[in-house]
DNA sequence: AGGGTAATGTACCTGCCGGTAAATTAGGTT
DNA sequence: AACCTAATTTACCGGCAGGTACATTACCCT
């Protein structure tokens, strides 16, 4: 028999699945809307319990933020990690490799990717800098494959490497954007997806 | 004689200027912020006066808004518009005209993109209709173009051109907020930048 | 059966922010 | 000199969201 709504109690749902489903809600809330619009009530509407309950597993809403944002960017840094690993660095094909591991470490949780970007961080926050320290190191990875890019179609200026480092950053934004747009479409999709269209823009501009 | 802070009466701004004032800061901090971490006090307060004064000269928070938004949406759109139709449209370097456009309409105000692409408007409101309607009709720009280079390279797939339209939007977006960080770059310098940029890239993957 | 503890809800406090009404001052006009 | 109007402030209200204290219910083990 169903426990009856509004009640007290236990519903029965024991506390690690509790804590899945409310880091998944607040995942995909806090990536959707940010953090600052992102509101506690909502997170725990969505998985049907109460404000006090988030607050007496996560903590404070910052808490339950890197909670949120933690897994995200280790499982992403692995993948990073692992994809440029396996190709050797000046291979054109590198951007694709990572482009594929990104979508994997994403997929089940796309909006992730929102909480490691959100610009609406309080700053001066532990949330903030952790996602700093996550972006950093990120960043560093794809520092090194846009210079060794850059080196081999011969581009020495550093402010080049720096904004093709934004601007990757930014494609694969917009992509994982999209793919949000198109649940329906699997990782592997989205990876031969990306590799038809950079081949046909880097056709345009040989 | 400097009027004394704190006190009221007129500082001797007249309301035209102070009207310009206050859309500057405004414009700046919706564009860093998004409009819901936005914050009137903050905003009257870079201009160095008080949150009523705003609500007098714009009404309330969307009023403002919106007057933020409908020059930089009218004046991109305008400038989009016009580079479209200065090169004919099947030339690969039609991106770059419109980038070169970009980059001069949101000269001075550059958080201006932002505005226009917010992700924190609160849904079913005047400033996000007219915001989705700036959009849609710098899409459809987005998406001639798009179609255009699709077609000429030969991939029929209609989803791969929305692919290709919401990754041309991350990338302008990534690029003015390179830009933005930059602030030293004039547009012209921009523009070069990313012709550099997509030549490199382009000849990495032919 | 009964107690302990995990799981959950109700009710409340508090601070910030959008918004408004009324007061205050300075400058131009008669 | 008096006054009207534009420019600006001070002081306040109300709501919403984060956060907390405490009450309540149900499962589990003995």
């Amino acid at each position: 028999m169903t426990t009856p709504q509004g009640r007290a109690g236990t519903k029965g749902v024991p506390r690690p699945r509790r804590e899945q489903q409310i880091l998944a809600a607040a995942t995909e809330e806090f990536g959707r809307h940010g953090y600052a619009s992102a509101s506690l009530a909502a997170i725990a509407a969505r998985v049907g319990v109460t404000k006090t309950l988030l607050h007496q597993y996560f903590g404070a809403k910052q808490d339950l933020f890197l909670a949120c944002l933690n897994p995200v960017g280790d499982q992403l840094l692995d993948a990073m990690r692992a994809a440029m690993a396996e190709g050797d660095a000046t291979a054109a094909r590198t951007p694709l490799l990572v482009l594929r591991a990104i979508f994997s470490a994403l997929d089940g949780r796309r909006e992730g990717w929102f909480v490691l970007y959100d610009a609406s961080l309080p700053a001066d926050s532990e949330p903030a800098r952790t996602a700093a320290r996550y972006r950093t190191a990120i960043d560093q990875l794809a520092a090194t494959g846009t210079a060794d890019l850059l080196r081999a179609t011969g581009s020495p200026d550093p402010l080049d490497a720096d904004a093709l480092k934004y601007a990757w950053r930014g494609l694969v934004s917009a992509l994982v954007r999209w793919w949000i747009n198109h649940p329906d479409q699997s990782p592997d999709a989205m990876a031969d997806r990306c590799a038809r269209l950079f081949a046909a823009t880097g056709r345009a501009f040989d």
